[in-house]
RNA sequence: CGGGGGUUGGUUUAAUGGUAGAAUCUACGGUUCGGGACCGUAGGAAGAGAGUUCGAUUCUCUCACCCCCGACCA
């Protein structure tokens, strides 16, 4: 991508409505534009992140066997008031003209994946299995805050799943832990897993899945040595006090929760007579379990632990793009040498963006940084002096100068 | 939902009960070219409504929206 094409500009400055490290960073970036308190466009920039982060989410969920689906946005009220959630205060409720609202917006799917499942599933050969999505949720939230970190319309991966008895579901609740610990560590982010309360969804203690950060707003309690973690909102723990699991020391500290996963039991499956028959011909609820990662509040979480003065430091794998090619002054030769790395680099089909506006050489750094590209490769006359061109990696200071013909873009 | 603060060009801001000034930005021209370069010319602004007033961006009220703290938080 050239970045002369590029749709979006850089701000000089944030916006004086957005305190957050990470809103203040990827709208000045051009990663996302605010529509509404709590509420994002996702730009060409933006949205080539939270396809990274996708692609993470996708290859792991499939490789636990999640099956990926789509489903609705909207939803006619008959799916809450078979659960009693009709209520709920954070719904947006919809109506049709002067009528009473008759459907919702989007908030979870489980009522939506159980009359479905309900449909297709008669036999324990049917169980278990898994689908999953990632879609809009919509949750009126009484105060939207920090960014992508709080949001009323945000993206989340939601993952059901479906099995014959509540050993089976653990069996999976576990596997699904393991996978998420995958997807957050691939994203960069070290994540906790933390014992919580299940609010809405279930009576059933829950886990999720936090990384420590000030800019968070939970406050969860861990344990230094094994890192056993308990929420503030179910905890006996303070800080200080004697881990349950190890005897280690348990510190108090502000996370952000980046997933969730739930034991549902059978809640949602007697709300949608959701049964199937056993080895025996006996007719059994389905033993459900859901699973949420929110893909906005991750690439919000990603830039509040990765940034400097400079600003953002995209871990490799969820960056926009792996290299930022600039080309400094407009030399015929400089241009040539640039352009050559550029086109090669697309042959390739390596992930570039090509600085080729005629802009300052510090107007062009200040903006790679803010960027936050993990590497960056200035072409400059200076460096043609020396057959070279410099490379710079994000996250460190000096640069180095590596032949023309050794570099190869990929 | 309770409390606090706020709303002036795209962005950041200044002054002001009587012609709204700047920086950045954008366009054009020129000089530049390794850490947000410089000169010139041009463009672009008071959230909505009501009130007080000869006159309101400025004072008052109502509403909307935004930010922060708290409550809430799947």
């Amino acid at each position: 991508m050239k970045q002369s094409e590029l749709f979006t500009k850089i701000l000089r400055e944030a916006p004086k409505d957005e305190q957050s490290i990470n809103s203040q960073l990827l709208i000045r970036g051009g990663f996302i534009y605010k529509n509404s308190a709590g509420i994002y466009s996702f730009l060409p920039l933006g949205l080539r992140v939270i396809q990274k982060i996708g692609l993470i989410i996708r290859e792991e969920m499939n490789a636990i066997g999640g099956q990926e689906m789509f489903m609705t946005a909207l939803h006619d009220k008959h799916y809450l008031q078979a659960t009693g959630r009709w209520g709920v205060d954070v719904i947006f409720k919809v109506a049709e003209g002067k009528k009473e609202p008759a459907f919702n917006l989007s908030w979870t799917h489980e009522e939506i994946a159980a009359e479905i499942a309900a449909k297709y599933i008669n036999s324990y050969k049917d169980l278990p299995f898994s689908v999953y999505q990632i879609q809009t949720k919509f949750r009126n939230e009484p105060r939207a805050k920090s960014g992508l970190l709080r949001g009323r319309e945000f993206l989340m991966k939601d993952l059901y799943s479906f099995h014959a008895s509540e050993e089976d579901l653990f069996k999976y609740y576990n596997l699904v832990a393991e996978s998420y610990k995958k997807i957050f560590k691939r994203c960069g982010l070290d994540s906790v897993y933390t014992l919580a309360a299940g609010g809405d969804f279930t009576l059933n203690n829950t886990h999720e899945f936090q990384v420590l950060c000030d800019a968070g707003e939970d406050t969860i309690y861990v344990c230094e040595k094994c890192g056993y973690s308990e929420n503030k909102e179910i905890t006996k723990l303070q800080d200080g006090a004697e881990c349950p699991k190890c005897g280690g020391l348990v510190k108090e500290k502000k996370s952000i929760e980046v997933g969730n996963i739930f034991p549902l039991g059978t809640k949602y499956s007697e709300a949608f007579n959701l049964k199937f028959s056993d080895e025996k011909g006996g007719k059994k609820y389905v033993v459900m379990g859901s699973y949420g990662i929110g893909l906005g509040r991750v690439m919000a979480t990603i830039v509040e632990k990765f940034y400097d003065e400079q600003g953002i430091i995209w871990p490799k794998e969820v960056a926009p793009f792996q290299i930022h090619l600039v080309r400094i002054g407009d030399d015929p030769k400089v241009v040539k040498v640039a352009e050559k790395i550029y086109e090669d680099g697309q042959k390739q089909g390596a992930e570039v963006l090509y600085d080729d506006r005629d802009k300052s050489a510090g107007e062009k750094f200040a903006e790679a940084d803010l960027i936050g590209i993990p590497t960056r490769i200035v072409v400059s006359e200076r460096t043609l002096e020396k057959d070279s061109v410099e490379v710079k990696e994000r996250n460190k200071k000096e640069a180095k100068l590596v032949k023309i013909k050794e570099i190869h873009v990929r």
